[in-house]
DNA sequence: CCCTCGATCAC
DNA sequence: CCTCATATCGAGGG
């Protein structure tokens, strides 16, 4: 059976929540900001409605900035309620898993789905199954998205995004060369402002030129991996598999100092209200780590980061704030320059079930010791 | 093979 | 004026 692939995107996410939940402010700009705590309106927007973009507000532009965009509007600034959406996302994947095979949630507000079986393998089907889904989420819980559907995952994608919102857009097979061929090489799942700019120096701009591209060269550029990635997406012939994700595998906290510093203590004290709460989420999670990472962005935001990986997983709470310190301290000794944002990482994620015990760890060494 | 670190993407 | 969270890749060193 020819596999036939679903990408759901849900619309404005965050700022179509605040809409759902407050149906007033649906004929006014609505902008979501994530405020840095700085000053009064330090921080940058993260989503907007689309009345709001009729503005020229995007995402990641500074709160300041929209709101000399949005003067006079009666526009509505909300922060940004991370949890609040997490249990919405929640339940629209849900839905999503009541419908279809298999589901990979990719975001917080996207997911790809398998439609292979549920379809027999037919477009038209696969288009009908899209358009109960879409339905079945406007009932559950009034929220719009747009749905793509194709032959694999990159077409899935780039189809969700052509028309938007509240769009479904099939590409069939015999379609896909068409669809992707003049199309700007930044669309393409995965290529970014740098990667497009480095293939722009290569003399590729669109899809189509890029599909012509020697997978040699392609490689010695980009690097095995991508270099594969981008002959196959390119030529639609992308093969991934839609697999379920497993829970996540790091946990991290990133926060902005009230002022520029490299002196540890004070970095210190403003960081361990994220620790502390990274250290609550593992224990929720019943999980410990082996990687921690003490991440810092400087005042010209170039970044900089000190790990290290232990030998035994670890969930301790005071254990965490102290190898955060350590390593907080090399990291600030090994720049003259000042801080501007710090955070911490855990990563290496297992969970207790998995988990060598101490005893096991100590018979290893013993048994070392002889061998 | 493992560890560390930076880069990139995209939210 | 400049947020926050996660995953992945590759280089370089051991």
């Amino acid at each position: 059976m020819n596999r036939i692939v679903g990408h759901l995107d849900l619309d404005y996410f965050f700022a179509q929540v605040e809409e759902v939940e407050n149906p007033s402010l649906k004929n006014l700009p609505v902008v979501i900001c994530v405020y840095s705590g700085r000053t009064d309106d330090s921080g940058v927007v993260s989503t907007a409605n689309y009345i709001a973009r009729g503005y020229g507000v995007r995402s990641a532009i500074p709160i300041v900035l929209a709101k000399k965009k949005l003067e006079a509007t009666g526009a509505t600034f909300i922060p940004l309620k991370r949890e609040k959406y997490e249990t919405v996302s929640e339940r629209v994947m849900e839905i999503l898993r009541s419908r279809v095979d298999v589901v990979e949630q990719t975001g917080i507000d996207e997911a790809y789905f398998d439609v292979t079986t549920g379809s027999q393998s037919d477009y038209e089907s696969a288009t009908n199954l899209a358009t109960e889904i879409k339905r079945d989420i406007l009932v559950a819980e009034k929220l719009t998205c747009s749905i793509g559907i194709g032959q694999n995952k990159v077409i899935a994608k780039m189809a969700s995004d052509f028309r938007k919102p509240d769009g479904l857009t099939m590409i069939r097979p015999d379609e896909t060369t068409d669809f992707l061929t003049s199309m700007s090489v930044d669309k393409l799942p995965g290529v970014g402002s740098k990667t497009a700019r480095r293939l722009g120096e290569l003399g590729v701009t669109t899809i189509g030129e890029l599909s012509r591209m020697e997978l040699d060269s392609l490689e010695e550029s980009f690097g095995h991996k991508i270099g594969i990635y981008l002959h196959n997406a390119s030529r639609g012939t992308d093969e991934e598999p839609v697999l379920e994700r497993s829970e996540s595998s790091q946990i991290s906290r990133i926060i902005t100092l009230k002022t520029n510093s490299r002196n540890t203590n004070e970095i210190l004290s403003q960081l361990l209200p994220a620790i502390e709460d990274i250290s609550k989420r593992i224990l929720e999670r019943k999980v410990s780590y082996r990687s921690l990472s003490i991440i810092g962005i400087y005042t010209d935001l170039s970044i900089r980061t000190k790990s290290k990986t232990f030998e035994i997983p670890t969930n301790d709470s005071e254990t965490l704030k102290r190898q955060s310190r350590e390593l907080l301290e090399e990291l600030a000794g090994s720049s003259t320059m000042k801080i501007r944002r710090a955070g911490v990482r855990l990563a290496e994620l297992k969970s207790i079930a998995e988990q060598r015990s101490l005893s096991d760890y100590i018979c290893d060494q013993l048994g070392e010791a002889h061998g």
